[in-house]
DNA sequence: AATCGCCATGAAAACGTTTACGTTGGCGCG
DNA sequence: CGCGCCAACGTAAACGTTTTCATGGCGATT
């Protein structure tokens, strides 16, 4: 009926449950003919530790919880399969609580998650340190993605977003556009900022008399488009247009395209993620890459570090690298 | 230092822990006054349940887990997101183990969920009957998702490919296309397989004297190219082409292209599950329309039912509804 | 040959909760 | 006035593990 327990198995193989404790896990402390024999019985019986009753006298749950925003797309589905792939390799189960915005709706997750998780993997616009402060039961270990805080009590893992806009508007400008113009995303995202930033720092210093010519975008494909737009309305129309994200980069090309530009001989283009689209659209799009699977990985083993207590650095703000790639819409690509 | 137990509620409102048990959830067999204090006391203590105690004895984890293949994009998202939503409406925990494609990594995924959860959600193409007889506890409620297993023992949420085929064929048909080839899937895939049956279905129905033009594919864009070229190959080119997924279609539409022919003036072209990219290809892609969100919501809302007991059919076989959303790469939108 | 120590093993406590059952007291009804 | 019932509450068992401590046996050292 109900599964077997760990009393059955020591009935089984003639031993106290102890010693079938001892046996299924660290293994020292019996002879190796003794657990042999509990361990064929166990597989006989098909037993399978009852988790709960570990967890609840172990005091560890062997699962790590992650907090996502209302993510849409490749970002999230990659992300979930880099966490899962390093969490499955450490053979650690993974809680995931996506899709909330509000910071109560946060504030909720996190509660409901005491107590089943060992860490917490936060990946959020609304949180800052005052909120996980409040929220965070004191020595839940936490790695934070993507995030502003700079605490020493967490750590964070950050996108390099800053030197990869950097390295764009270097390229753009290399390639000969005189100037460029950027797309600016939501002024709460803290990745929105920082390629703002690289932009600033690019022009600055690889073209010092080039106007800085910044319109606004919220990371939507629409806000895309209406920068283009407003673009166009210029006097002087930019040689070369760099958004902060691709959703709205293709969402700035339909608006050339629709006004009869031609990409890139009329202007230049390029995003920043290396969505999949960002292949597909016409001309395809020149972007910055970001390795999602790898940001995932290794957020997922900087808490497990933390978790195992290997790590007992207080807090580590680390930063993931990432990089150009080129394609047809930033006109670099043919000559 | 540790959290607070509900010894420590018990003991600040001078009554026992059956009376805190009682007052923090059922709430009957204990005075409205009592209660009150013990609320009190158990907020100001910030007292949480500790979920592993009450799982142990309640054989109940308030949690389900979701078992799904190596899916990447849109569709991975979407179905998360549904179930997410579902659950949380349901204050059920989600537990996911993704990216295993493979029978062995599947069935030890299931016995690691082993008392983690009350129930599964099982998307892959490799679970068949024999293995969830082998593999599941008896007695974990499962919902199967887009599976050709029919079992009384389990219940399956299917998407009608059968009848969006269908439709996508008879709209072709109707606007004029005098044929229509088709893209198959890979083999062992139960959607592909639907599909497949759905074109030939409507071809008998809608044009019996039209062939039958079938060339394999596996759902990956480079099939779709290879598709392609084969179909330009061929003595006489067909009018319309229906691929069993976007992205084969997509693939098909490159190699169309490079070829010099014109979508849709040359050929129409029509996908299936309106990813993302099929917007923003050129021309952009007809295809057939999956409700993903939906999916993944009513899996789990079954799943829940089945284990409440609300739902003590011995197994139910469902299908959602999807739609043909008409773009420009079939030609008759401009008509 | 006696003693020491070590190693395998068993007994039992502990983890924090729910729940079946027992105990109290108050109150209605005969 | 006494009997019994019911509601409120407490006591303790139970869930299945891990882990500490005790115990026994056996080989080695003196």
């Amino acid at each position: 009926m109900t599964s077997a327990t760990i009393k059955d198995v020591a009935r089984a193989a003639n031993v106290s449950v102890a010693s079938v404790s001892r046996a299924m896990n660290g293994g020292s402390g019996v002879t190796a003919e003794t657990r042999q024999r509990i361990r064929a019985a166990a597989e006989r019986l098909q037993y399978i530790p009852h988790a709960a009753a570990r967890m609840l006298i172990t005091r560890r749950t062997r699962t790590i919880g992650a907090l996502l925003p209302d993510l849409y797309g490749e970002f999230f589905s990659e992300l979930i399969r880099g966490i899962d792939l390093a969490a499955r390799a450490r053979g650690l189960h993974l809680l995931v609580s996506s899709s909330h915005d509000g910071v109560a709706e946060a504030a909720a997750a996190v509660r409901s998650m005491q107590g089943r998780v060992d860490g917490l993997l936060i990946l959020s616009a609304r949180v800052d340190a005052p909120f996980l402060r409040a929220n965070l039961p004191v020595g839940l270990p936490a790695v934070l993605l993507n995030s502003s805080v700079e605490s020493a009590e967490y750590s964070v893992l950050n996108v390099d977003n800053y030197t990869g806009a950097c390295a764009m508007v270097r390229h753009l400008l290399e390639a000969g556009h005189s100037d460029v113009a950027f797309i600016a995303g939501p002024e709460n995202n803290f990745d929105a900022q920082q390629r703002e930033l690289g932009y600033r720092a690019a022009m600055k210093k690889y073209a010092p008399k080039a106007p800085l010519i910044i319109v606004p975008g919220d990371f939507t494909e629409e806000s895309g488009g209406r920068a283009g737009r407003e673009l166009l309305a210029r006097k002087v129309r930019p040689r070369a247009v760099f958004a902060a994200n691709d959703m709205m980069a293709v969402g700035c090309l339909y608006a050339f395209k629709e006004a009869g530009l031609d990409v890139p001989r009329d202007v230049a283009l390029a995003g920043f993620d290396d969505i999949p689209i960002a292949r597909y659209v016409t001309p395809a799009l020149t972007t910055v890459r970001v390795r999602i699977v790898d940001l995932g990985r290794s957020a997922l083993e900087q808490l497990a570090d933390r978790i195992e207590g290997v790590d007992p650095s207080p807090a580590s703000a680390q930063t993931l690298g990432c990089e150009i790639v080129v394609r047809d819409s930033c006109g670099t690509n043919f000559t």
